[in-house]
DNA sequence: AATAATATTGCAAATTATTTGCATTTATGA
DNA sequence: TCATAAATGCAAATAATTTGCAATATTATT
């Protein structure tokens, strides 16, 4: 499976391309983890600032390049947001703390939906369960 | 529609009866909302340590008498877990920041979910949809 | 009803994630 | 190459939540 290049990714969306954006998109392409500031910044040797991190996780969302999966006590958990990776549920062990990918929802699920969300407009859906994965059963 | 009462509630649950559990419950059951350890703080005039709010938060969430809500901006939302509110999706409103209760899912769509929790155990569902709510758009 | 044992509360201080201000550095296009 | 605006790093500020510990309230027992 290819993946996407984080130069193009910076272009397409007209964003300056700095070593540190680089640095950090290449991370979060080559994961196939959720992440965190904190877990990027171990990810990229490079002793990157937190704050620089912060920054710029804020501009990758606001360009839709990653999206908010989590929040799990009180820290905020990305993921990349492309072509191969598209939105899907994500399941949250309470025993091991561990958080796992799961498959998309079918198409008719997700068109389903609009039977309760109404006249609001849709632009994300989170979906997390919790309980005990199948390893910690 | 009748309300749940906070002392059988805390009796049923074998946690001793203070009076802020039962000042914190009474608010919650008495609000239609979702709340916040903060929110709640000002919705019980009494002056209530915060800390304490925390504490029993958390008392109220390992007896399932709340359920978690939703985390917005590393805050942590609640609401009440009783016969009388089931769980449901919310929809935010990422102009105004309300936070939308929609109606519960039918049971067929829950139990659809199987398909793709596998063999993990799940114990909670949060859906959350974000966009723009009827009024904002 | 008074007492004792134990859990809960309040206050101060710590922790953790995230944000802000500002001076310095870097990217980009003229 | 140079000018300009935007991005970065560092220090410090915020904001939510947690922890330690002494004082207090609850509940079962006398
Ligand atoms: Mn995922
Ligand atoms: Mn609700
Ligand atoms: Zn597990
Ligand atoms: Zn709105």
């Amino acid at each position: 499976m290819d993946k996407c290049d984080s130069a193009v990714i910076l272009k397409q969306n007209g964003l300056k391309v700095t070593q540190q954006r680089l640095l950090l998109l290449d991370a979060i392409i080559n994961t196939d983890k959720i992440f965190s500031a904190l877990s990027l910044q171990d990810k990229v040797n490079d002793n990157m600032d937190l704050v620089t991190i912060y920054r710029i996780l804020t501009v990758f969302l606001e360009n839709k390049i990653i999206r908010d999966v989590i929040s799990k006590d009180t820290t905020r958990f990305y993921e990349l947001s492309c072509i191969h990776n598209p939105v899907h549920p994500h399941f949250v062990c309470r025993k091991c703390n561990n958080i796992i990918c799961l498959n998309s929802l079918k198409n008719g699920y997700m068109s389903k939906f609009k039977e309760i969300t109404g006249d609001n407009i849709v632009e994300n859906v989170i979906i997390q369960f919790t309980g005990i994965c199948s390893k910690c059963k």
